[in-house]
DNA sequence: AGCTATCTATCTACTGATAGGTAGACATAT
DNA sequence: ATATGTCTACCTATCAGTAGATAGATAGCT
């Protein structure tokens, strides 16, 4: 679970495999095109991620460690509205920075077809999630009535960004959150 | 728009290509895999999908027109409850069948990476889903109101189902029925 | 004769991966 | 101080495998 402290050109090389992921899947990078990418050759790629598995597994696992520090602690003193807005506006930045879907809404659909390790990581992505929204909705509701809330409130994000990607526009995020405000606050 | 009438071993192909689509996104089928699974070489199949391009193209546009057909009319004389029902079931159903994510979940995602006719077809899809959800909604509900309301089922509905294929349980799908059904109960 | 559906054979381009080499930084031991 | 060993971060060169695509031949049907 401990951040892991990769070097720089690692870090960059997990950088540009993190776009190009995130735009067509774990298929989408190639040893040579991040080699090329980052200015060096696809050897030394394999120097810093011996297998295109470990690669994928680095990528999946630093954005979630990413996200989740970003969101912050959910069992902490700020209203449950002001942390949900903020769950709202990291999927809103994450599609307005890199005009792509969430890494793991891409990856989640594949997963049938991922190695074991990075399907692994993408499970624990979303466990997270809903982990970390539930814990936020402990203050004021009961613990299975938060978890299922919370499974749905990441189930309609990760959708509406499917479909925002799809379309070309973020109409479908926007008017998916405000539904989710609308409907968490009439169940509490 | 009009059914296109494929020959019986061109049929056998996109049955094949769209599992495997399913699965792992548009980059998943080869040629070569394709001819394998339906007996022929891969040159044959480029006799019936001259280019990939061709065969992702009528992979979505038979996957579109035969989701539509089993929803039937959504202005017909059907209850609205009865038309969500149906609507809910052919997600579920997707999902037990193929043990694979809805094919737009899929290709949606990766939107950014397809061939243009690909992702257009894809788009079209979506807007047909939405389209579909929306008219249901007409008899009860104002056009704007309905729209959203479509979209955001749509939008839960194709989320839903990437989370119960990472994770492997279709759980996240039926609480996201549940609590759509709950929600849109309450809004009319 | 012409059409459909298939074949063989081949092309170029790219994939992930490995073997083996090199230049420089740093630490230790003599 | 200097020689030795080890580590990092790259390199060149190469491999077998697979990708999509094409040319041209063949057999059967209408």
């Amino acid at each position: 679970m401990a951040q892991k402290n990769y070097s720089p050109k690692a870090s960059e090389i997990l950088d540009v495999a993190e776009t190009h992921m995130r735009k067509g899947g774990f298929d989408a990078i190639s040893f040579r095109d991040l080699a090329t990418a980052v200015g060096v050759k696809s050897a030394s790629v394999h120097y810093h991620f011996p297998a295109k598995t470990d690669l994928g597994q680095a990528v999946v696992a630093r954005y979630r460690e990413r996200i989740l520090a970003a969101l912050g602690d959910p069992t902490d003193k700020r209203t449950l509205a002001s942390k949900l807005k903020l769950l709202f506006s990291v999927y809103t930045a994450a599609l307005e920075q890199g005009d792509s879907v969430c890494l793991c809404a891409q990856l989640g659909a594949e997963a049938r077809y991922l190695p074991e390790d990075v399907a692994a990581e993408v499970e624990l992505f979303f466990s997270a999630m809903v982990g970390w929204t539930s814990d936020a909705f402990l203050q004021q509701t009961a613990p299975t009535k938060a978890n299922k809330l919370a499974a749905h409130i990441i189930s309609s994000l990760q959708g509406a960004m499917v479909l925002s990607v799809a379309t070309g526009s973020n109409l479908h995020l926007k008017n998916t959150q405000n539904l989710l405000a609308e409907f968490v606050e009439a169940k509490l």
